[in-house]
DNA sequence: GGTTGTCAATGGTTGGACCACTGGACCTCT
DNA sequence: AGAGGTCCAGTGGTCCAACCATTGACAACC
């Protein structure tokens, strides 16, 4: 099907300009020590020390301002925010190695606390919601499947009715990472009855307003996942970009 | 010292073009409904169609794909990856509006995992670390002030002994809103002393590998230092930006 | 039928031009 | 000397036109 799996042949990465020249500019804070507050020199410098035009220098600076590193002023120039974690975004951490382990832990600290929240604020939509997610999984795995649409959709409602965005924000930037570990754990022979029941756990207590029951059900369940997932799991360390110019 | 604070003098928020670019794909993105992996307009058709030159286009679609919105293949075109909340950067949700009892419920999320990590896997160092921050903070008190340094050294090292970059990657996200409730909850009369005994019993707990110990002190501690600053919270919701051409 | 060449579409990068804003130097008037 | 205004160099913001690199589909060829 595919070419010689010769490590030699394998296909190099390009990166683009502008991610080089955010590294290269993390690169910079790190080495020269600099504080927050500190100005960065003027773009032109910049393009010209790096070689590069100043289009793929402002690309850059775009980005690291989007992320709340650089801070640039209008005719004033560009001062560093923050220097922990320069240049280093959560999705760009996420992606460079898979943390699964590291993952499943604050999965589990974010959606024990919005079970909590859930049982206390939700409402009838949330409840008609996670009991729509409920069928949906039942029907997914009687058809055959594993029900981890259904599954996603139940967690999902959960954050939803926790009513707190910042929640709801920092689950989603680990959903894509979460979805990997959905699939290998409902694979496992026997799971998806067991995760239906603990939902269902799951759901009892946020109907009952109970948080202590929704956050004792929501943790066991989530215990019960991570160990599946992580007998398997076998970190691979040689997972990094070779754009280290 | 400053200017009258009347309302209507405050500066006006001038937003930069590629930002308005990124708000207007966003708005494309939810009006059209577009699902995951459809592709966009061409680059030149959008500056065409918005009025803008290709390079504010560009500009917003590095951010775009820096936050995993979006994909672009090199002389293939440009992809949506995740609809949700398309544009809408955690960064950005956290500036508009100050969601201070929603920052302080997702910090306990973290911060208690965090203590119940860092009572397992501590180290020496770690503990050097955080008895170094208490004397901090004492040392601070004593001389006057709030110990609002000290205070986050030591919750600091309580983030690095836990081992989990996802985690502390997240707290990180937070640092800089969590630091204006520290000052407001440190500035009341009483609390530092408060603050160092609540400290303390976290130490206890994270030294004597107590995670049930430390989580407990670090949530008594966390929901005294959250009704404080939450007695004092007003919401503003007039507090939008005013780029929506 | 499969291989190869061609080409239009599309993203990637550049250099230069010009505009807008900031802050300090300098000048003027009182 | 002090207050106020003006000017200007430095710096970010935007645009444009050109050219390069990659992709994917189609045509031509063997």
């Amino acid at each position: 099907m595919a070419g010689p799996a010769v490590a030699a042949l394998r296909p190099l990465s390009r990166s683009r300009l502008h991610e080089n020249v955010a590294e290269r500019l993390s690169q910079f804070v790190r080495e020269t020590h600099m504080r927050p507050g500190t100005r960065f020199p003027p773009e032109r410098e910049l393009a010209g020390q790096l070689g590069v035009s100043r289009t793929s220098i402002r690309q850059a600076i775009a980005v690291l301002e989007a992320q709340g590193f650089v801070e640039v002023r209008h005719g004033g120039g560009m001062f560093l925010r923050r220097s922990v974690d320069f240049g280093e975004s959560l999705h760009k951490l996420l992606e460079r190695r898979r943390r699964l382990p590291d993952v499943l832990e604050a999965r589990e600290a974010l959606e024990v606390k919005l079970a909590e929240l859930a049982a206390t604020r939700r409402r009838k939509e949330d409840l008609i919601a996670m009991h729509a997610a409920l069928r949906k999984m039942e029907a997914e795995v009687e058809a055959g499947g594993i029900g981890t649409d259904g599954d996603a959709a139940f967690h999902h409602a959960i954050a939803v009715a926790s009513r707190n965005p910042v929640l709801v924000r920092l689950i989603d930037e680990l959903a894509e990472a979460i979805k990997e570990s959905r699939i290998e754990s409902l694979s496992e022979p026997g799971r998806p009855p067991r995760s239906l029941q603990a939902h269902r756990r799951i759901l009892d207590g946020i109907e009952g307003l109970s948080p202590v029951k929704a956050v004792r059900a929501m943790r066991r369940h989530l215990r019960e996942v991570a160990d599946v997932s992580l007998l398997r799991w076998q970190p691979d360390e040689s997972d990094d970009g070779e754009a280290r110019a």
